[in-house]
RNA sequence: GGGCGGAUAGCUCAGCGGUAGAGCACCUGCCUUACAAGCAGGGGGUCACAGGUUCGAAACCUGUUUCGCCCA
């Protein structure tokens, strides 16, 4: 069959994976003996599609999956998807208001109807996606975080929480979107530094004696001021703590107050204190009982209690308030400043802290065991230098507020009794209060998103069932996420995990960095600037978009998104394809191959060291998450050592070799390139299965292959510094041809003087290979002389590699004076090195205390360009 | 204010105790029947700066400059 030299991904990749699929092979094998390896995929948003970020992650995991798939492990990898409650809610709400519906007049019911018809129709598209990377999910595990299963064991949860006092009902500051129309929990306000204003009010006091003079960023606010606070030990206001101060345009009157919370040094060091509309102000409250006044409401309006400024937005009180003070001439001054300003990390709207009634989870008891399991080294963070992150939240860490004022998602279990405020939390609904018999009604709240995400390890393998896959695996393997989620959902996670199950949710959390678009910036919807990865790999292969990802990563850095990586990982793809493609040519029109691979000559002893050092070395990477030195290895490897070197060395037998011969280089051939495959499959899975299916094959898919060990082989020492001589020798002829521009098809003469018998005769061994690789008429390898009795060639120009000098005779196209400066050039840089090396060699602290093998090392590099210097010598000498 | 990360070839980044690597770009020569998405050869870097530790520092420590992130 003839195939094309370029390679289509196109072609390729849908068939395999539909091939793999069907095969079962994304199923763990459940072998008995096999370690368990799992992965639970962080579950995307279920409205969402697939970006680079999910793309990078998808494709670590991928690769930690089927390198655990191929070392013999019962390996599993779950896929599953998130609700993501209000982000889905504000989609289907801005869809069906399209369409002139109203989720308020539809109510409740119909509109979560609506969010289930649409997750059913697009849900899945992400998870289409997902599959187009390769992703080798067991896709027979499918979960949702709001699954039937899934939903009892937040349920579950919540309700234990509850019995166990870690879950509360309160009155606090919360977090309030005015947008959004829901309570956030603290770690979804997003602080932004924006200009704003510092106004100086004076409020007189009550006694008509002087007034206090209070500074503040929102003037709107103090309608509600309760207080006025100063520090106190503060002299300028110590006179003023307990008496009254008249609330300007409220005409209230209000107790000026001593806390410790107030910093003498900010502002006027006298602060208004406006209990309903700030955490700090709110805790101030607390201890001094003031009355709380809402005068901002849930919408972001005035609110009777703002009396005159009733009805109007936060924005328009704020200037009116602050032009009536100004009318009463009590407005001092106006800064501008730069403050730190809370936002709705989704709709990004400012965010009001406002007083209401929520559930929160009390924290500080789960965290502490979760600290411990880090401490403990049970969960490590890769990189370390997460684990301080984690830590640091940790233990400064505040109650969760989890209720939201939304529709779609976890309904809360708790009932409420129409009659006597009576409140039961169950797994079931009441038909009627316990207490009195009255009627109940259930919580109208959703749970937070993160609540339910923070059972996902567990939940999905069955929890609060004890099922097979718990026991098998759970506690999960590995946790690949990006850093910005560690608070969010890692902490959360392992927290829940140890308290619902007694054991971590997973040992490992690895940790991924942003992509960014080319600029480095931070993609985003808004900036347009985002990367559709299924465009990458309509372009150019899902291979290559994976190992363009790898190669530039490295763990928990941020990395920029190159589409010349992508490039360049397309041309490999096509490389090794290409390779293939010489092996399957060359099998065509041969039939005999050994069985076994043959290890006399040089040649292949070389390139099945170089693989087990790419075994060897890969394993370990593997093993230590460094991904992206994994892929650098077998990239190396098989473009430098099997395509530049092996294969060029590989068709001089194959021309010239007797059948026996052929045959044992065509085993190497493929028995090298098949490993190598397989060592790179959990990087490039399409190309890879695609390349071992076409070669001679044993098993049904390199998928499920065994991960190649290291073979026997008698390559040592020596054998690679007599290979690195031929190779100098080779490189040398290239150099020496190059310098006169002397084309290959051009065939030249070498005269090869090797400094002994031993080097002569191991470069006897290659000599069709050097002829060969450097375009080489007639070779002639002679032992150099010390007396002088060899013919020197005279219009020659003259290379030296380790134990020979070259010498290529071109009459005519020799220019001496131009032969001597080039000459004179490489003998000042190798004096240079000399000098460097007998400098360091002369020192005798350097010889005492270095390790054995730098010294030896730089005794060899020294005996090396002593000769190397001495020859150029030599040579400038006899052109002299 | 506290913490973390980056600063290495023209660009994007690896390397993280034995004095520099890749991809792309650049220069030269090649359609050498696996691959021009390629081959061969080449140029290019006081590894931000200043101290220190060490026989030896791009790497470890301290400080500075600068860019970015997180937390308060």
């Amino acid at each position: 069959m003839e195939l094309s030299s370029r390679y289509d991904p196109q072609l390729v990749e849908h068939k395999w994976y539909q091939y793999w699929r069907q095969g079962g092979y994304f199923q763990p094998s459940q072998k008995p003996g096999s370690r368990p390896f799992a992965i639970v995929m962080p579950p995307p948003n279920v409205t969402g599609v697939l970006h680079v970020g999910h793309a990078l992650n998808t494709t670590w995991q991928d690769i930690l999956i089927r390198f655990h798939r191929m070392l013999g492990d019962n390996t599993l990898w779950l896929p599953g998807t998130d609700h993501a409650g209000i982000h889905t809610q504000m989609k289907v709400d801005e869809l069906i208001r399209r369409q002139g519906l109203d989720r308020r007049e539809m109510g409740r019911e119909q509109f979560v109807g609506h969010v289930w018809q649409w997750k059913e129709k697009y849900g899945g598209e992400i998870l289409h996606q997902i599959e187009r990377l390769g992703a080798s999910v067991d896709w027979t595990r499918l979960r949702f975080t709001m699954d039937p299963g899934l939903s009892q064991a937040v349920t579950e949860v919540f309700v234990r929480l509850y019995e166990e006092g870690l879950l509360y009902r309160g009155y606090y500051i919360t977090n309030w979107c005015v947008s959004c129309l829901t309570a956030l929990s603290d770690i979804e306000v997003e602080h932004v530094d924006e200009p704003g204003t510092l106004t100086y009010i004076q409020y007189p006091m009550a006694d008509g004696n002087g007034s206090i003079t209070v500074a503040t960023s929102r003037p709107e606010t103090m309608l509600g001021d309760t207080a006025v606070a100063v520090h106190p030990s503060d002299p300028r206001w110590r006179d003023y703590v307990g008496r009254m101060v008249l609330l300007p345009l409220m005409n209230r009157m209000i107790p000026v107050i001593a806390d410790d919370y107030v910093d003498p040094d900010y502002g006027t060091g006298a602060v208004k204190v406006t209990p309903a509309h700030d955490p700090n102000d709110f805790a101030m409250g607390e201890r001094h009982q003031l009355e709380q006044l809402k005068v901002i409401g849930d919408d972001g309006h005035m609110t009777t209690l703002a009396g005159p400024y009733q009805g109007q937005n936060r924005y328009d009180a704020r200037r009116q308030v602050v032009s009536d003070l100004q009318q009463l001439g009590l407005v001092e001054k106006i800064e501008q400043i730069n403050h730190s300003v809370g936002h709705c990390e989704k709709c990004g709207t400012a965010i009001e802290p406002l007083l209401s009634l929520q559930w929160f989870v009390r924290v500080q008891p789960l965290a502490e065991k979760a600290i411990e399991a880090v401490q403990s080294g049970e969960i490590q963070f890769v990189p370390n230098r997460f684990e301080k992150i984690y830590m640091n939240w940790m233990n400064n860490i505040r109650d969760w507020c989890v209720s939201r004022q939304i529709w779609w998602g976890h309904r809360i279990p708790a009932y409420y009794c129409d009659q006597c405020q009576n409140v039961v939390v169950s797994r079931s609904a009441p038909e009627s209060c316990p207490n009195c018999g009255g009627a109940v009604h259930q919580d109208q709240d959703v749970l937070d998103t993160w609540f339910s995400s923070a059972l996902w390890p567990f939940s999905t393998l069955g929890w609060p069932a004890n099922t097979e896959d718990l026991e098998t695996f759970y506690p999960t393997s590995v946790l690949s996420t990006a850093y910005d989620i560690i608070f969010f959902w890692v902490s959360r996670m392992i927290m829940q995990g140890i308290h619902f199950t007694g054991e971590v949710p997973f040992h490992t959390v690895l940790m991924h960095g942003l992509v960014r678009d080319e600029q480095g910036r931070k993609m985003s919807k808004s900036l347009g600037n985002g990367v559709d990865p299924m465009d990458v790999i309509d372009s150019y292969g899902a291979d290559a978009l994976r190992i363009a990802l790898v190669l530039s990563s490295a763990p928990g850095n941020d990395q920029r998104y190159s589409k010349e990586r992508v490039e360049a990982g397309s041309h490999f793809a096509n490389k090794i394809y290409n390779a293939t493609r010489f092996v399957l040519m060359n099998l065509e029109t041969e039939h005999e191959i050994s069985e076994m691979p043959g290890m006399a000559h040089m040649a292949d002893r070389w390139i099945v060291a170089r693989l087990n050092a790419a075994i060897e070395g890969m394993t370990a990477y593997l093993e230590n998450f460094e991904f992206g030195q994994a892929a650098r290895t077998i990239y190396d490897f098989l473009w430098d050592d099997y395509c530049d070197w092996y294969i060029e060395l590989a068709k001089v037998r194959l021309k010239q070799g007797n059948l026996a011969e052929r045959g044992v280089v065509l085993r190497t051939l493929i028995d090298v390139a098949s490993s190598a495959f397989k060592l790179l499959h959990p990087f490039m899975p399409f190309v890879t299965e695609e390349l071992w299916q076409a070669l001679p094959h044993v098993g049904e898919s390199i998928m499920v292959a065994s991960w190649p060990e290291k073979r026997p082989v008698d390559f040592d020492m020596e054998a690679e510094r007599t290979f690195s001589r031929f190779q100098e020798v080779v490189r040398s002829v290239r150099n020496l041809r190059a310098e006169v521009a002397l084309p290959p098809s051009k065939r030249a003469d070498l005269l090869v003087w090797a400094d002994d018998g031993e080097i002569a005769r191991d470069l006897q061994d290659m000599a069709q290979e050097i002829i060969e690789l450097g375009r080489v008429s007639a070779l002639t390898i002679e032992v150099r002389t010390t007396d002088g009795q060899l013919a020197k060639p005279s219009h020659a120009i003259s290379g030296v590699a380790a134990g020979s000098t070259l010498y290529l005779p071109l009459e005519g196209l020799v220019d001496i004076e131009k032969e001597r400066l080039r000459l004179e050039k490489t003998l000042q840089l190798a004096q240079a090195e000399l000098d460097r090396i007998m400098q360091q060699l002369g020192d005798p602290q350097f010889c005492q205390r270095a390790p054995g093998p730098v010294v030896e090392k730089a005794r060899d590099a020294k005996a090396a360009l002593l000769d190397r210097v001495k020859r150029l010598q030599e040579r400038l000498e006899d052109m002299a």
